[in-house]
DNA sequence: AAGTAACA
DNA sequence: CGGT
């Protein structure tokens, strides 16, 4: 019998994996709620000193940051002085499982970086090069706001419970997300699972 | 250059 | 307006 789900996995390019429809976002949007309760959504400023169009905070062990003083992993949030929310079971499960999907078995993501898009706000292209370790793949699942994520040459369209994972040949491609468009809900999130540690 | 502006 |  064929894995039912096999229909919703796609190759876009060696590397970039999409599953469609694969994360829920009436289970995922509270857990958010609940990490942005303790470790708020803010504007972070890039090393030239402007600030982001997203607002931005992390689970997990390990929370990416920027500052005046560069890109980095930090394990206790700058903003409250306390370590970074930790990962909901939901989230882990969802990017381990989302990951072997994608053939990449034993993915153990310790950062979860969550990206709120407003209308308008939007990621330029970059190369995610922070973590240690680039055999390991990037999970990438998209909520709320439909976006035009662009990878590789390729442009997805990516909409509610959207993943994609790219790891081996596409693990250093560059990336980013054009600006989100205006629609029935207030906004996008994307949750950005990595191995950024040892 | 995880940014913005100017330009083709 | 998207790519450079």
């Amino acid at each position: 019998m064929a894995d039912l789900f096999a229909s919703n996995i796609e190759t876009i390019r060696d590397g970039v994996v999409l599953l469609r429809g694969f994360a829920d976002a009436r289970v995922l949007l509270p857990l958010i709620d609940d990490i942005a309760s303790v470790s708020p959504f803010r504007s972070m400023t890039v090393p030239g000193g402007k600030s982001m169009s997203v607002a931005t905070t992390s689970c997990g062990a390990r929370g990416w940051y920027t500052d005046a003083r560069g890109y980095r992993y930090e394990t206790i949030d700058p903003v409250t002085g306390r370590p970074w929310p930790a990962m909901p079971d939901a989230f882990r499960t969802l990017a381990i499982d989302a990951a072997a999907r994608a053939g990449f078995v034993g993915f153990d993501p310790d950062s979860c970086l969550i990206n709120r898009y407003a209308p308008g706000a939007k990621m330029g292209a970059h190369v995610d090069k922070d973590e240690l370790d680039f055999n390991q793949p990037i999970v990438s699942v998209s909520l709320g706001l439909p976006a035009r994520f662009k990878i590789a040459d390729a442009v997805i369209p990516l909409s509610d419970g959207d993943v994609v994972v790219f790891g081996g040949p596409a693990r250093k491609a560059k990336h980013g997300v054009s600006p989100v468009a205006a629609g029935a809900l207030p906004y996008r999130f994307n949750l950005t699972f990595r191995r950024a540690g040892p």
